[in-house]
Formats: structure tokens, sequence, C-alpha cells
RNA sequence: CGGGGCGUAGCGCAGUCCGGUAGCGCACUUGAAUGGGGUUCAAGUGGUCGGCGGUUCAAAUCCGCCCGCCCCGACCA
């Protein structure tokens, strides 16, 4: 293992990828652009499942399992999704060394079996709201891959409601919305810009995609989640229908919304430094290490006995971890746990053991203080709070520092070319503009904000009148 | 799919031009010392040189075909 990782500023693409493998998220898979989330990285993306799957249930939904398998037929049945999903479907002819009457697709996204069987649940007006939400994988074949942020096959929860109104799809995508921008913020600590997709960016077959769009180290922005009104567009080919109260048969309005394991290079790229990861402690498998320091055998018995009641005096709600190996120096843990982002480091060594205190170090800052061990759990509680608010306040003032509001063409170029960041401009609202501005910046709409037609002005591409500003970025 | 790079020990590489029977660093194992910011020293383990074929007394090295991976671009959570 080499000492270093590759500088932040040197190489960006290069530091994220070395960082993921050297902290042990993940590593490559032998199937090109595929990959193997390895237990450190995958007890985060579970500490994401606990956090998410309690905010789902708190709204009262359900989760379930539907198959990997979808009939090719399914996936035809609502033209923009076709379009949308067949370049990158992976498409089962055999099977039982035969070939199949009925080509199978393997799930892009799950829309099509699910509602397939909403018809059939769904029969009055009292079946609704029906709320289900799944964890699973989906694949899509992919051209160019990246760790986490872009492979074959990923991980990821999609929920999918159903209503009875217009008016309910539409505020339950928001509410969805709302509610990965609580998780994300408060959980992840990285704060987001929310609004809706403009019509060429939207979820293939929805009325409306709404997004929560993150900057990470290097300015660029990535779409953290989805949350689509599909109003009844999948309901008509799919048949869900309800009968209402006056005895009409009604097709039903739908949601779906999702967050996948994505969120994990969002983290590493939104909080990472050229030490390695720094996590959110919310979320950090490992809250708090224990390094213990000795030079003698009378030394190292002291130290460790003590070491044992500090971690026993830490309790069961923090998740540490005493790292008493003896093959690897203090130092070198130091470095090893840094990479691993592991947001707060207890040394102890005989001095410590000695005076009875502990000398406390923040991931997030690099900070040392030393402190009683008297106390020591509310001490370690208040400063793992202090770090996930910390976190959040950085990337917060990085996200403002790099928002750039622009009127001039020439202005956004140059930002664009040299600075980076997000773009807050006026657009007139059409899709050549939008197309034109991708095709000579490389940046795209990330999102329409919400509150964005608080003042007008003028198209940065062609001067048409604008009710609003939209932010532009390349992205991920 | 277009452009670029690369396949030699678990990882990173040298050796390839100019054929002569495989090497360095890290990791790993054992031992000793060390231990408050990647600690030393010593002794070891580990390789069908991406695959197949050809040339040759002899191929990691020369020739042909194939496979794979990474990076950059078009498409995308």
């Amino acid at each position: 293992m080499a000492e270093k990782v590759t500088p932040r500023s040197e190489d960006y693409a290069k530091w994220y990828t070395e960082v993921v493998q050297r902290a042990e998220l993940a590593d490559y898979a032998p199937v090109r652009g595929s990959m193997v989330i390895r237990p450190y990285g995958y007890a985060l993306w579970e500490n994401i499942q606990r956090g998410l799957d309690n905010m789902f249930k708190a709204i009262g939904v359900q989760n379930a399992y539907f198959p990997l398998l979808i009939p090719h037929s399914f996936i035809a049945k609502e033209a923009e999704h076709v379009a949308g999903f067949a370049p990158e479907l992976v498409v089962v002819t055999h099977g039982g060394g035969k070939e199949l009457e009925e080509p199978l697709v393997i799930r892009p996204t799950s829309e099509t079996v699910m509602y397939s069987m909403y018809a059939q649940w769904i029969q009055s007006w009292r079946d609704l709201p029906l709320k289900i939400n799944q964890w699973c994988n989906v694949v899509r074949w992919e051209l160019r891959t990246r760790l986490f942020l872009r492979t074959l096959e990923f991980l990821w929860q999609e929920g999918h409601n159903a209503f009875a109104t217009a008016e309910e799809s539409e505020e339950d995508a928001r509410r969805m919305l709302g509610v990965y921008q609580d998780f994300i913020e408060n959980w992840t600590a990285i704060p987001v810009v929310a609004g809706k997709k403009t019509e060429s960016q939207k979820f293939p077959g929805a009325v409306n995609t709404y997004t929560l769009e993150a900057m990470m180290g290097d300015r660029r922005a990535l779409q953290c989640c989805t949350s689509h009104n599909l109003g009844q567009n999948f309901s008509k080919p799919f048949n869900v229908q309800y009968l209402d109260k006056s005895n009409q048969l009604q097709y039903v309005w739908q949601t779906s919304w999702g967050l996948s394991t994505r969120m994990v290079g969002a983290i590493v790229m939104a909080h990472g430094d050229d030490q390695g990861l720094s996590l959110p402690p919310r979320l950090a498998p490992t809250q708090v290490v224990i390094v213990p320091i000795w030079k003698s055998d009378a030394e190292k018995a002291q130290v460790l006995a003590n070491a044992q009641q500090l971690v026993a005096s830490l309790g069961k709600d923090l998740r540490h971890r005493l790292d008493n190996r003896e093959e690897y120096s203090p130092g070198w843990k130091f470095n090893e746990w840094e990479m691993r982002g592991v947001p707060l480091r207890i040394e102890i060594g005989p001095r410590d053991v000695e005076k009875k205190q502990v000398v406390l170090v923040r991931r997030d800052t690099g900070e040392k203080t030393t402190v009683p061990q008297n106390g020591l759990q509310d001490k370690v509680v208040a400063l793992l709070d202090e770090v996930q608010s910390n976190l959040y306040a950085r990337a917060k003032a990085f996200l403002e520092e790099n928002s750039h509001q622009l009127d001039s063409y020439a202005d956004f170029k140059q930002v664009i070319e040299e600075k980076g960041g997000f773009i807050w401009a006026h657009w007139c609202g059409s899709s050549e503009c939008e197309a034109k501005i991708k095709e000579e910046t490389t940046a795209t709409i990330r999102a329409i904000p919400f509150d964005h037609e608080g003042e007008s002005g003028k198209c940065v591409y062609d001067g048409r009148p604008s009710r609003g500003r939209v932010v532009f970025a390349k992205a991920y």
C-alpha cells in the first residue's frame, strides 16, 4: 500500500478512486464496470438505509420486494419509458438452455413490474393511497463507469406511491423530495439545491421530476436523488384503476422516488480531503476509534486496562472500536483511521493513564484536545455533534462560495471554464437554448429551483424573457 | 463506439528497443528491537511474464491473432 493518496488538487478523479479503494469502501469486480461493495462501504450503506427506512416508515411507506426479471413487453408499454431505457437494458434471452419465447429484461427500475401488480391490488378508493418501497439492485448498461457514481449494477431504494388525485401525487413527489433533503442535509451533512428537472432531464415517463443537487469538492454537481410525479402516465398503460366514491372508474395518480449507493460517492467527494475520507458521525460505521500507546510491557498492561475501562464508559449507543493491534505503530493507525474517515480518535498512552486524561482528535479539523477521563462519554457525544454540524457548515460555505449569479453569456462561459461551480442564470425555458449551452460549455441545467420566480430577467443565451434563474453546472 | 494508455508476485513498477531461462519497492510470514504522526534490522513465502499460435538451439523480449482493464469523449442515478 502506497503511503499517500494522490492530492485532490492534482487529480481529483484519481484521488477519488484511490480513496474509495484505500478506505476499503469498494473494489473493482471481475466484470467491467461492476464493483464489490466491501464490508466498510456496506456498513456505511446500511447506516444510510437505516436512517432513510425509518423516515419512510414514519410516513406510512411499507417495504416489499419485486422480482429482478421483467417481461420485455412491460418495459415497452410506456413510450417515453422504453425510449429512455432501451439503450441501457440488459436482456435475458436464454434460460435453462433454451431460448425464451419472450425475452426478459433485468430491471433498470421497477415501475412496470410493480404497477402490473398494483393493477391487481388496487380496486377501490379505499385501497389508496398505496405506498410501497423496495430496497434492491438495478442494472443499467452504462458505457462509462466510476465506483459508486456509475456502475452497471447498483443498489438503491425505489418508492412507488399511488393516489386518487393529481393534487395528491404532485404533493407527494414534493413531500418525498423533502424527506430526502432532510436526510441528506442532516445525516450526510451535505447541503443541496432543490428543484425541478427540465423537460430534457426528467425521468422517462414522468410528468415532473424533482431533484436534489449537491456540490462535490471539485465544484461539479451531483444529483443525489430524484422524486417523480408520474401522473397517470403509467396507470393508463398498466390499467391501474379504482372505483371512486361515486362509483366511477378512475386511473390512479402515481409517484416514484429513489436514492442509490451513489450517495456513498457523494459523501466521499463532499467531505473527503488529502488524508482520505471524513465521514459524518451520524453515518460513520465507526464513530470513535481508541488508539492505545505504550512502550514497555508494564505500560502496555496499564494502558490497555485503562483503555478497556474507557471503552466500557462510552456505552452502547456510540459505535466505537479499540484498535489494540500490536503489529502497527500508533502513527500508522492514526493515518489508517483518518483514511477511513473515523470522525473522532481517542489517544491514550502512559502519560494519560497517569493523569487520568485522554487526547481527543477530530477528523474534520485535526484539532487535538486533552480532556479528563471523567465524563468522557458526554464530551465525545458533544464533539461528534460538533463534527457533524461543522461538516455541514463547511460544505454549505463551499457551496455558497462557488455559486455565481451571472447575466452575460461571456461571463457564464468564462466562469464555467475557469472556476466551475453552480451558476445561477436566467433561462427562457426553451430546450434549444438548454441544448446549445450544453453543447458549447458542457454545463447542464441541474435544477429549476422551487422559489426561482422571484426575479424576472433575460435568458443568458438568447436574451428572451425569463421569469427566474436556474442552476447550471458541470455534472457527474 | 471514437481517441489515448496499459497487461510481468496481492499492489505499484523495471526488464522488451538489442532474444540467453525473471528482478526491485510495498504488502505478507517468522524473529528481535521499536511504539505520543505511516519504526528498524534480519531471514523467508509468493510468478503457466493476459491468452493462443508462429519464428528460433533458445521468447517476458521478435511477428500475427484474440481477450481484458484504465483514462478522455458521446449516453446516464
